[in-house]
Parts: structure tokens; C-alpha cells; sequence
DNA sequence: TTGATAACATAAGCGCGCTTATTATATACG
DNA sequence: CGTATATAATAAGCGCGCTTATGTTATCAA
């Protein structure tokens, strides 16, 4: 039990991830790309084609969110926009020579911000750190699940 | 050394932080706060009276973003802007009694929410991954103080 | 085949951070 | 004293997330 209240897990979290990101953005400026731009870029990098509808449940965001980030990013030349061939609902992404020329740069940059913020860590404490994390993000998709299962009470079978 | 991109430290700090931030802002919906008035409340709790500039710096954001989270948090009646006798640019903030009524509860929800984020990791495991974020947060905001010290070069006597 | 429903993308407008610029007041120096 | 500089707060406008609402295209059922 933190005496802080600043030092409890909330406090912690939001600024680890802001600082992370100010970071990761204070070295990507001279390329012009932004902490979410790196996001998707490395979705897409991953399966270039992807529908946005997909890259939103991928990114775990909105896909009006998408939606507008995809606009600035074509704007900046990062992406481009095709035509789904047999479903003309669809839009599919794909990367731009620009975007694959700075990629192994950026993961550089984001190498290196890491190793920044896990100085003076030994292996084992990262690794712990590490699994903290993914062990939080299960819990916490757990019950976002579990709540959106249970709207009043679960009927399961008809 | 991560095989997959979207499991290192940026991605999952980003995540967790995100995912704590939704679940605290489900359960506190009741009450019409968000986490970023928790996280004003908290600070305003412990120095009542409290100047505006002085919330920047310890909330760690920018005098202009707390001039307009005051005048929302105003607008709903968490706080109250007053003048300060001594200096007439100042303003400082206090509680209302319908901040300091909901305290506690709101205080129950975080705790609450700390324990689902935290479900299932033993004691061990917690404290480590809070030092991790600690530690993090300790070296990336010496390097964003190393960055702001060499504009170019240092003079430190004239 | 038609008519309802679902899925994809986007529009409008808001919260909360930011950078840059402006106004009012204090303070320090000549 | 008066002028220059620094500091407190705010304005304008942007990025990136959100909720709610709309138009278009697919799909499923009658």
C-alpha cells in the first residue's frame, strides 16, 4: 500500500507511456512521424493490404480513429488507400516507398528509446517488468470483456 | 529480444496505460469524473489552495492544458478558481464540497481497479513491475533533462 | 427478387494533451 | 523613477482518441 497516492499504478502507467512516447517522438521528429503513426505503420509492415475495418481491431481503437489517422498519414505520404477488388465497401492499406525506406530507421529509433528507458535494469527485472505488463493488459482485456458479455445477465443457451 | 513488434515496451506501456485508464473511466462514470481530473483532484487534495503554474508542474503538463481542464472541472463543480491576495496573476484552485464528498469513493475505484489490473501476479511480481515503471519513469525524465541542459553546448560561467 | 439487417467507412463535434502567441502583473536593474 | 525582463494565465488552433449519426454496399431471409 503506496503512503503517495502519485505512486500508485495509475500514476505510474500514464507516465511511464507519456514519457515513453515524448521520447520516441522527440527522436522521430527529424522524419515527421508521430508515436501513432509508428503504430500503424507497423501493422501495416506486418500485413500490407489490411482492411482499415481490421486495423482498427488490431490497433484496439475506433475505426472513425483510423479513419483519421489513415487521412493525415496519406496526406504525409506514409500510406496509401486502394480498392478491395470484391468488396467495394472495403479500403486496404499499403505502404509508400517512403514509409519502407525510414522503417528499419524507426525501429532503430525505438531500439534505441528502450534501451533508454530500461537503464540500469538487469535482465531479470526487465523480463518481470515485461510480463507485469502483458499480465495488466490481459487482466484489464478480461474484463472488458466480461462487462461487454454481461450487459444485464448471460444467456447462453436458447 | 522480442520476436513480435507489437510486444515491446512502447506497445505494451501504451496499452496498459490505455486499458487502466478505460476501466477506471467505466466505473467512475457513475460520478462523471475522468482520469484526468482524478488525477488533478489528488493533487488538489493534498495542497488545498494550490496555484495553477504549481498544478502544471507537478501534474507534469503544460500551463495552458491545466488552464483548460480547470475550466471544465469549474464549468462541473469539482474545484473553484480564487484569487490570490498576494500576487494578482495567480489564481488557486480549491475543492467544492462535491469534490470532497466523492473522495473516498473515487478513491475505492482506483484501489479497485489496481487490484483487477494486478489480479493473479504475487507480491514479488508487483512490486518488482511498479519499480520497473519507476525506474522507467526515472530515466526518461533524466533524459528529457540531459536534452533541455544542451541546447548546443552548456555555459555554465560567464 | 425484394426488403431487412449487418458491416465498412466517414462526418460532426468533444476531451485532453500540445505549440505558439498574447495580456496582465511582478520584479530587477539602470 | 522608469524600463526591461520574467512569470501567471489564457487564446487559437492542431493531433489523436472518443461517442453518436449517416451513407453506401453486402448479405440473408422471405
Amino acid at each position: 500500500m503506496p503512503s503517495d497516492e502519485t505512486e500508485r499504478l495509475g500514476f505510474l502507467l500514464h507516465d511511464a507511456a507519456r514519457l515513453l512516447r515524448r521520447a520516441f517522438e522527440k527522436r522521430a521528429d527529424q522524419h515527421g512521424l508521430s508515436a501513432a503513426h509508428w503504430r500503424l505503420l507497423v501493422r501495416v509492415f506486418k500485413e500490407e493490404g489490411v482492411a482499415q475495418a481490421r486495423l482498427a481491431e488490431l490497433l484496439e481503437i475506433e475505426p472513425i480513429s483510423v479513419s483519421r489517422l489513415i487521412d493525415r498519414m496519406e496526406e504525409a505520404g506514409w500510406i496509401e488507400r486502394r480498392a478491395d477488388p470484391g468488396d467495394r465497401r472495403v479500403r486496404t492499406i499499403y505502404l509508400t516507398d517512403r514509409s519502407r525506406a525510414i522503417f528499419g530507421d524507426m525501429r532503430g529509433v525505438a531500439d534505441d528509446v528502450y534501451e533508454t528507458a530500461l537503464a540500469g535494469l538487469d535482465a531479470d527485472t526487465r523480463r518481470t517488468t515485461i510480463n507485469g505488463l502483458k499480465a495488466i493488459i490481459q487482466n484489464l482485456s478480461d474484463d472488458d470483456q466480461k462487462a461487454a458479455a454481461n450487459p444485464v445477465q448471460k444467456a447462453s443457451r436458447s
